[in-house]
DNA sequence: GAGCACTGC
């Protein structure tokens, strides 16, 4: 495992922590702390596994035993463990299993301040639970400025500072907005590149996706070809988190001497991972950001000015390993005035389908009144309210069902887990679980590099033949590659990334696991692909599409005009009915991971959703004898 | 005939 990741994490705040359990665990008194268990939280699970590595190291003990981890996929923990790391999103998992957390003496939620959706939630879980467990310490931990606001919400806990350390570093602004910042940015690391001497640090430049990374690396090949032998070596390493696992490896490579490495990287370098070496970062003040409008159900991905708290997460990313320089491509007067003090917290900006079926089923009914630190807007817990009942998850009186429970089990979007639990009924779980576990991936299983466009795309309709639909082709290549006994190579010859499949494997494996918690047989139903597809519909009838004759699509429910996306096997096919996976809006509100169906299945499957007139042909309205449709 | 910031269970 590389320690490169997220050691920054450890850096700055594990001096605290260490002295705070060894304190503890030294103790003369250790007999009366039998019950202590400490439980620490983290946002991503990098960050758990080295931050316990290197407070296991310290303490002098075996990593598992006193101290140890404990993450998706995998539990470094005993029955000796007093200290445990984990991420958020884990501990949120244990509350369902353990509402009031009794195994834990003490709780600590760090990095608070990038307020996960996990962490916003594990906030008002934690201060609920606090109330009527005088006994249980909590710990927030945040590097932010506005520690008050935290000491607020937890009814005025007192604030504790605990310095960083960290080296200076020089803000510089532009003296007027840039007007193309992607030049701007390539005149800066040259510039800079062609100053300083070399070897004295490198360079770290902040886009916002891959598009500009690889636009960005073209220009700067070209320019720096212009410039011959007269400079020295500019090593370009573009870095985001599809990049394929073996071209990211080039990041960590030592710079040999005598040239320097400028880096490419969206915001993963922000928080997820850290490079030595860097002494100069430029920041063009921008962020591709997700927002959801609850109105609509629709995702979409924005380029948004970043806040005050990015810009100086960013600049600080120069001052690791010495004195740094950062060079904002905007003005100073941009800072002070236009930028937010912190980015808007997640659970402001997402669709809350899963959170509520979380809270519901923690026995939390009243969610408009929940004590969130900052609450979601109204609408979006109101449409996620919907959303559970119209599967069949809650009530009328929004009470959780036997069906919502066992949706609970899965970590997954309720839909998902919803087609799930129906594939009982259609016999056909093994599949399901397949395709649930190729949908929760991702958009990225199909690798399309540049020059080699056109092979990858023929190698992905090789499992459209028959026009099956998106879901069934996603089925068709996790079980062409089981086949292969997991090949890696098969995988690159079919321009699938392996990355993404170890993950789906991973996922399948941990919801086969569940289906015995919830009493569902693995059951496959072979040649059956109307069974298959009639359990998407299970979960995803809220999600149906009818074709136009313009070629575009109109919903069925609350009726919009979407588009099949040009990667669908079925954007040439245009069949009258389909359900989709999500919405986005890019350049046009698409329908992404798409499936044929029968509308009289949605009479059938959701009969209190749909009535004959939605699914009726608009034309048969006007014939004699319109009736005899299957039920 | 398009475009995939980043996490997490």
């Amino acid at each position: 495992m590389n320690s490169r990741l997220g050691d920054n994490h450890s850096a700055r705040s594990s001096g605290g922590l260490v002295n705070f359990a060894k304190s503890s665990v030294d103790s003369p008194s250790i007999s009366l702390l039998q019950s202590l268990f400490v439980g620490c939280t983290q946002p991503r699970r990098v960050a758990a596994m080295s931050v316990s590595a290197r407070v296991s190291q310290e303490m002098g003990v075996k990593l598992g035993h006193e101290v140890g981890y404990s993450i998706r996929f995998e539990d470094c923990t005993s029955e000796k463990t007093i200290l445990k790391y984990m991420t958020d999103g884990m501990l949120l998992r244990e509350f369902l299993g353990e509402p009031d957390l009794a195994s834990y003496s003490v709780v600590m939620v760090d990095e608070a301040h990038e307020r996960t959706l996990s962490t916003d939630i594990l906030f008002g879980l934690v201060k609920d639970i606090s109330r009527f467990r005088p006994d249980l310490k909590l710990l927030i931990s945040s590097a932010t400025l506005d520690a008050e606001k935290f000491s607020d919400y937890f009814d005025s806990a007192p604030i504790f500072k605990i310095p960083g350390r960290r080296f200076p570093v020089e803000i510089h602004y532009t003296k007027a907005p840039e007007a193309d910042y992607l030049d701007a940015a390539i005149v800066t690391a040259l510039q800079i590149h062609v100053t300083q001497p070399p070897g004295d640090g490198d360079i770290l430049v902040f886009f916002t996706g891959q598009e500009e990374i690889e636009t960005a690396e073209e220009i700067l090949k070209h320019r720096t070809r212009g410039l011959g032998t007269k400079i020295a070596e500019l090593i370009i390493c573009p870095i985001y988190a599809n990049l394929p696992t073996e071209l990211q490896a080039k990041i960590f490579e030592p710079t040999p001497e005598g040239a320097r490495k400028v880096v490419l990287a969206t915001n993963i370098a922000e928080t997820s991972l850290t490079i030595d070496g860097i002494k100069y970062v430029i920041d063009p003040g921008f962020c591709k950001m997700k927002s959801y409008n609850p109105r609509t159900g629709m995702e979409s991905l924005l380029v948004t000015p970043i806040s005050k708290a990015s810009a100086n997460q960013r600049a600080g990313r120069s001052g690791r390993t010495g004195p740094g320089k950062c060079f904002r491509l905007y003005t100073a007067y941009n800072y002070y005035n236009d930028l937010d003090d912190n980015t808007v917290p997640e659970i402001q900006r997402t669709n809350l389908a899963n959170v509520v079926l979380m809270l519901k089923s923690l026995g939390i009914h009243d969610l408009l009144n929940f004590d969130f630190m900052d609450p979601p807007p109204a609408e979006a817990l109101l449409k996620a309210l919907e959303l559970l009942f119209a599967l069949s998850a809650l009530n009328r009186l929004g009470e959780l069902t036997k069906v919502g429970r066992r949706m609970a089990e899965f970590p997954l979007d309720p839909m998902l887990s919803k087609m799930i639990v129906a594939s009982e009924k259609y016999q056909c779980s093994d599949e399901i679980i397949s395709i649930a576990a190729m949908l929760s991936v991702g958009n990225s299983i199909f690798y399309r590099p540049k020059d080699k466009q056109v092979h990858a795309d023929n190698a992905r309709l090789n499992f459209h033949m028959g026009n099956v639909g998106d879901h069934v082709a996603l089925l068709k290549v996790y079980s062409s590659w089981k086949e292969t006994n997991f090949s890696t190579q098969w995988c690159y010859e079919n321009y699938i990334q392996v990355r993404s499949m170890k993950r789906a494997r991973d996922i399948r494996d941990q919801l086969e696991g569940l289906l015995e918690r919830v009493e569902i047989e693995l059951t496959s139903n072979d040649n059956d692909l109307e069974a298959v597809k009639k359990s998407i519909t299970s979960g995803f009838f809220p999600h149906s599409a009818r074709l136009q004759k313009n070629g575009s699509y109109r919903t069925v429910k609350h009726p919009q005009t979407v588009h099949i996306h040009p990667s669908s096997g079925l954007a040439q096919v245009l069949p009258r009915w389909v359900v989709y996976h999500e919405l986005v809006l890019t350049t046009k509100e698409y329908m992404r991971q798409v499936t044929e169906l029968k509308p009289e299945w949605l009479v059938e499957i959701a009969p209190h959703y749909y009535e004959l007139k939605d699914v009726e042909d608009p034309g048969s309205k006007k014939m004699p004898r319109g009736e005899g449709r299957p039920s």
